[in-house]
DNA sequence: CATGAATGAGTTTTCATTCAT
DNA sequence: AATGAATGAAAACTCATTCAT
């Protein structure tokens, strides 16, 4: 139970974090919708702040396994990159609180700072992945960090068109088309 | 003199909704900051949130200005999508914060909802400058919604990585090569 | 009427600390007492411990301006001591909240901490008084620091005595037993 | 080994009060020093009230000891005096946490009130003795209970200046010094 | 027009105490 | 007996907004 109720807080918290905001969101509604007191949810966190950071971990680290887990089992480049925009996708379909939580954290050093997002993060790996493609002359010669950018950048953007009802496409054929430009867009 | 209070408090604010978000900005520390009473911000904005959406309808203005003002010479499609990348790049640079500041105020609704957007908007101008060159074979057939999605993520995302220090890249040669991927990448 | 609304906090915080202690009194109750709203007392004070502060300053100056006038006019060691215990118990008669709240702080660094008590403290001029008559053979020969606490220990806990009860004695015998006692243990 | 845990119970909060004030200390900082959990506390004691009540009585009771021990053997007025004086200075060095939460809890009353202070207290003691050498004529006339708080006081400022620094005099100096004075101070 | 004191509702946080295990 | 999660009331503090001057 008591596992149970530290894991209802951190549940609540990344409802509400995501659909008002952290700043929009007060400790007494986080309690509320964890069905506790207030005071308990001080005992599992030091603060709001350290609150918002262990549930930035937990989400951090879901996002880190399904990236490794994408890429784990194969070697060109190609289809790496392939399988790192679908895991992207599918984790913004599938854990959709989660990764639009780590959207939200992403402009807020104070929150992330000193977290010792200690393994390789994701898009180092990502950026590895594509200096091999480069050497290797599947992709064509860029600044490998660069174009990590462009890829993540054309999924997110993609992701708040469909969140805000912007594009009506169907998200599969959205995942097919993004595959294909981003791949047309590095290839040699 | 009136219309400069209000500009040096539209001007503080802007410094401080980016610095620390909305939230994270007191009316306080704005009347501090232009050098004013707290009670004569009232005088000028209805209210704290009053401010922020003028302030956005500014920001977005000048950007409105800047989009616009890139393609209007211009007829080629392949030209105009290579403005428009140079554009907002150029645009995060010089008007570093009011990018910023358009960047926070994306994912709030209560702020931009009713303000009336009455112009076309720039992606709905951006997406129909890629209909064009799909239908005239230029760019090859594709979503031209999500495509803007793209394209936008992809200059953001690249704004981002310099901002955070993530790239040491030269703005220049960022832009450059940003130019020529979104090419690439929308090109037959 | 605003600085009146200050004082009113102040005065309100005198009471309610010497009677319940600085721990024992909320902020609510000070505001109630002063008849303002909890907020305003912010506007005032940076917080509880800047209030109790801002309050100690003001006592200890209280105390110091009748310490100083009191030995002022004075040059004969004897009768600056005579004079000293005199004033020290009109003031813990006349000002008794502010000495009553002096002694509560005295045993907080937290609160005491850096004040710029910049003037020479009353146990310094103190201690010169009692080094002058020391030396002009007055006085015994004895530590002059050493005998200030005694002197003081000897009022405080006079004061003390009379405030629970403890003695009866009329306290103007006090006084005068007190002074003679005080001479008597340090004279030649 | 519950009376050992409700040792350490007493002996860390006797710690965390002397060192941050009773209102300044918490069960569960309590609980941690004295390796339990905070739960356990209320077995031992009713409340924190009473845990503070208890300790003061064992505190109490171990001055009174100390302060009995001192005058048990001696039946002259100024020996006893000058017994008492030391036996003090001895208790408030060699129990330093015991005496300083002595003087803590001395303007608390809601701790103290009913407690049974049964026997004799030393304070009376202490008048009675001066009482004696006031007949006898070794000491001269004066109120006792006065005379007592002038002695106390003395000790205890002089205790207060040295924890905190305001004198450097080596403490055998000032034991000495103080002796001395309060006997010339009450000696016909 | 301007000021900044005042308001009051809301926020985060603390903590003595109880309770289920 | 012991544990520490849970509770609930109250604390300190913040801040958008209003208002008297």
């Amino acid at each position: 139970m008591s596992q149970t109720k530290k894991q209802a807080i951190l549940d609540t918290a990344l409802d509400l974090f995501v659909e008002n905001g952290i700043d929009g969101t007060s400790i007494r509604e986080i309690a509320e919708g964890a069905n506790t007191a207030e005071g308990n949810i001080y005992r599992h966190f030091k603060s709001k702040k350290d609150l918002a950071r262990q549930l930035f971990l937990e989400c951090a680290n879901k996002f880190r396994s399904a990236f490794e887990d994408a890429i784990a089992h194969l070697d060109d480049p190609e289809k790496q990159v392939e399988a790192i925009v679908r895991a992207i996708f599918d984790f913004s379909i599938q854990r959709k609180r989660e990764f639009a939580y780590i959207l939200v954290v992403n402009h807020r050093e104070e929150i992330i700072n000193k977290n010792i997002l200690s393994k390789p993060l994701p898009k180092d790996l990502f950026a590895n992945i594509l200096e091999d493609g480069i050497e290797s002359g599947v992709f064509r010669p860029m600044d490998s960090t660069i174009a990590v950018a462009w890829i993540v950048g054309m999924v997110q953007r993609s992701f708040t068109f469909i969140q805000q009802g912007i594009t009506t496409l169907p998200h599969d054929d959205v995942v097919e088309q993004t595959v294909d430009a981003a791949l047309q867009m590095i290839k040699t």
